[in-house]
DNA sequence: TTAACCGTACTAACCTATATAGTACGGTTA
DNA sequence: TAACCGTACTATATAGGTTAGTACGGTTAA
């Protein structure tokens, strides 16, 4: 599924929180789908099953999966308008990337073009939808 | 000059970082303006100066200052067109929260302009230079 | 030169977080 | 019934963060 970095100084469960969160914002993992079961994964990733249930319990806390004892883990359908805190913290983080590219350097032209690559429905960019 | 969360599950000098990294790129920290020495900082937030050092080190090894024995720590001048890594990992960064905002339903055209306001020389917003 | 700063380094101790191992329970499904 | 699923719990070992204290060399102004 993927693969983690056991030298990192970050926590196993949070690279499993990031790389599953973004399986999911890039829509390789579907809404409702499945994920590996905790014992699965665990046996692929040959790290302890605690270790993806913690990660899969912060992933149900921030609302991008839901889990149903004696079935499985699932993807969480995204709500359009849902998630107002997020969205905030997410311009924040927003806001200081854009500040720090400046700082580098990158003209406000470049940024623009560079975040424009990123979205649908333009010339010179494609997501796999 | 800034607060820290104490209840935080991140750690200190990780915040530490994070803040003054943030009064650097938002040109509040002007290049080559001394920073607070480890000791005095330490004494404002009531934490140790060891926290304080750890925190100079790692915003030194990142490039953002430099600090001089016996002199102080200072605000390190950025040189635009260096630090490729930094801009590739903010790349990064960008594309991960352009497509969170996606999924989260937020529109391309939003996106756009939440991210022009951020950008000097536009109507709309202006940064405090 | 002295005194007061500056960054830096180091040890020791404490506490929390992380990760593992093992066991167990109730719900689901073929 | 058997084989899965998520979940919960204890215990243990280890790593990281933080504090405390001490110390050293460079810088600067009195």
């Amino acid at each position: 599924m993927f693969e983690l970095d056991l030298r990192s100084r970050a926590p196993v469960y949070e690279q499993l929180v990031e790389k599953i969160k973004e399986l999911i914002i890039y829509n390789v993992l579907k809404p409702d789908q499945q994920l590996p079961a905790v014992r699965v994964l665990a046996g692929e990733l040959t790290i302890n099953p605690n270790t993806i249930q913690k990660a899969y319990r912060e992933l149900e806390h921030r609302g991008y999966i839901y889990s149903v004892p004696g079935k499985g883990s699932f993807v969480k359908p995204a709500v359009p308008g849902n998630n107002t805190a997020r969205l905030r913290a997410l311009e924040d983080e927003l806001a200081k990337i854009v500040s720090e590219m400046l700082y580098l350097g990158v003209t406000p032209q470049e940024i623009i073009t560079r975040i424009k690559m990123q979205l649908p429905e333009d010339e010179g960019g494609k997501r796999d939808d």
